[in-house]
RNA sequence: GCGGGUGUAGCUCAAUGGCUAGAGCAUCAGCCUUCCAAGCUGAAUGUUAGGGGUUCGAGUCCCCUCACCCGCUCCA
């Protein structure tokens, strides 16, 4: 764990001193869960998000059988009515109650405690002793809290002040008419706290000590629509793209003459309100998302989630991510959202640990029908082969850019000890923030004279670098560490044969081609 | 939000409460140099995170604030 948090520690490093990665607002001091990208950086994200749109919009793979099917993107804005919100639950559901723990300052999410807390050890433990004898045998208590109870529940009342509880207990009892109907439940609120007011909700699971009161996170950012800040004002910064497309559904339809199945794509911001934004980029509070809504007919949801799973999973591993490190997984059936029927997700073993690049999910006809209840609008689809009306249901990939460039970084960076320069880059050469760099051997003897013609060529077609100071060593190590793939330099044989060299990023190997080829050499070797 | 840790040059780190806060690497300039962070010379670089206090004197001790990191929680 050392050792890989260390990888970690030296690819963010690299990414802030090659310009890669910056925090944001660094000159105050920084500000949790917001990156900037660098020169480098908007270079290299731009290429992923250009690789998406090309290979997903403009120029999307056949379907099943080779169906050929329609792809269209869009651009929403940011900031919707919220009544979007509503619809689509995150009003409701994006926010998760959490209560903290006063003894051992443990999170929870305030839903699932008092389960959890029925399916403790301790709860089980005291819940028995209760029950063994009519009345039940307060020594017997007092001793569990001494023993198993400062084990197990070292938070809980009882354990803390057994004198105090086990008083205020008999006291219940002989009030009770019969002790028998002082059933557990009923008073075991006296057993978690002195005041007697706390409930199975309301205690740690771990440890029985007394929570805070629930306190709301919605994590939707807030704003306000116009100068005047009240409630009829209020809007929020949305926190997928996807509501955007569902709410342009019809829109669409309408105007682009598209038949289903058909998918909308789209790249933009999101942004969400974290908790607790952690691993450099990875969870951060804005952020940018592509995704896919693909509309078919119910019957054929299956076949088409199949289809993007696979695709989708497939361009990653086309783009660099190569190794064992990258997985597929299908979700179990009770981690599924409530929206999703079947739902598989793209990993990522990060030095951080496993974690999702792009989730993609069947959200059967839940969005389209919740805007349909909500909006009062007709968002159904008229097939006229089928000769049948009906919502359709949509397939979701949905990606996080920023997470992607995380993982293609994390793949791309590479330690090799034999070499003068031990870190690089090994960027797909489409991925690749500069393609090229032109380089005189010495900045002497006319030989700038010969780079710079070619380097203004290249330049034409494919970022650039042209780099006559210092050493040739230092000058391919630093480009070693941009991830630029080739490097042309010119020598003292340029002069005498018009040659030069072309050096390989990955192996440092070095071949010759007439200088006049060295936009058709990259051209063979970079897409598009 | 809670607990713990950290904060000195771009980076890695020094500096017993005591002189003008130093060093290596990196950067830049010049020289040299015909293929892998080479060599020589020189230059630039700090509100010691910010604020307050104790002290004759604070990078160092105390308090507050801020930020980041690690846990709890999270899923694009």
């Amino acid at each position: 764990m050392a050792a890989t948090a260390d990888v970690m520690d030296k690819i963010v490093a690299l990414c802030k001193r090659r310009g890669f990665i910056f925090q944001s607002s660094e000159v105050y001091g920084g500000i949790g869960g917001f990156w900037d990208y660098g020169p480098l950086g908007v270079e290299l994200k731009r290429n992923v998000k250009d690789a998406w749109w090309a290979d997903m919009v403009r120029n999307a793979p056949l379907g099943p059988d080779n169906i050929e099917f329609q792809m269209v993107g869009v651009d929403c804005s940011i900031i919707m009515n919220p009544k979007v919100w509503e619809a689509s639950g995150h009003v409701g559901g994006f926010s998760d109650p959490m209560q903290t723990c006063r003894q051992c300052k443990r999170h929870l999410r305030a839903d699932q405690i008092a389960d959890a807390v029925q399916k403790s050890e301790w709860h089980e433990e005291l819940k028995r002793i209760w029950h063994e004898a009519t009345p039940p045998n307060l020594d017997k208590l007092k001793s569990w809290a001494r023993k198993r109870g400062s084990k197990l529940a070292p938070g809980l009342a009882l354990v803390r002040e057994p004198g105090v509880v086990i008083d205020a207990l008999a006291r219940a009892l002989a009030r009770a008419a019969d002790p028998r109907q002082s059933a557990f439940d009923a008073v075991s609120n006296v057993l978690f706290s002195v005041t007697g007011r706390q409930s199975a909700s309301d205690i740690c699971p771990h440890c029985g000590g007394e929570l805070t009161e629930p306190r709301e996170f919605n994590l939707m950012f807030e704003t306000f629509v116009g100068a005047m800040q009240d409630s009829s004002s209020k809007a929020y910064l949305r926190p997928e793209t996807a509501q955007g497309i569902f709410a342009n559904f019809k829109n669409v339809l309408d105007s682009t003459r598209v038949k289903l199945p058909l998918g909308i794509a789209q790249i933009g911001k999101a942004f969400r309100n974290e908790i607790n934004p952690r691993n450099y980029t990875f969870r951060s509070r804005e952020f940018e998302q592509y995704e896919i809504e693909f509309f078919c007919h119910p019957s054929e949801a299956d076949m088409w989630y199949e289809f993007w799973r696979d695709v989708r999973h497939r361009w990653y591993v086309e783009l660099g991510l190569r190794s064992d490190k990258l997985r597929l997984r299908e979700h179990e059936p009770d981690e599924l959202a409530h929206y999703a029927r079947t739902c598989a997700d793209v990993e990522y073993d990060f030095p951080f640990g496993l974690s999702e690049l792009e989730g993609i999910a069947n959200r059967t006809d839940f969005d389209l029908k919740a805007h349909i209840s909500r909006s009062g609008k007709d968002l159904s689809y008229f097939d006229d082969q089928r000769k049948e009306r009906f919502v359709p249901y949509v397939i979701e990939p949905s990606g996080g850019v920023d997470r992607s460039v995380l993982a293609f970084i994390t793949e791309a960076y590479t330690v090799d000890e034999n070499r003068a320069s031990p870190e690089l880059m090994k960027f797909h050469p489409r991925l690749a923030p500069t393609k090229a760099a032109v380089f005189p051997l010495v900045a002497k003897d006319g030989l700038p004279e010969i780079a710079e013609p070619i380097y203004r060529d290249i330049k034409k077609s494919y970022p650039c670098q042209y780099d006559a100071k210092q050493s040739i060593g230092r000058r391919y190590a630093r480009m070693d560490e941009a991830g630029t793939p080739f490097c042309f330099t010119i020598d003292g044989q340029t002069k005498e044969d018009g040659t030069v060299t072309v050096r390989d990023r990955d192996d440092a190997s070095q071949i010759r081609i007439d200088k006049s080829r060295c936009l058709e050499y990259l051209r063979d070797r970079l897409p598009i």
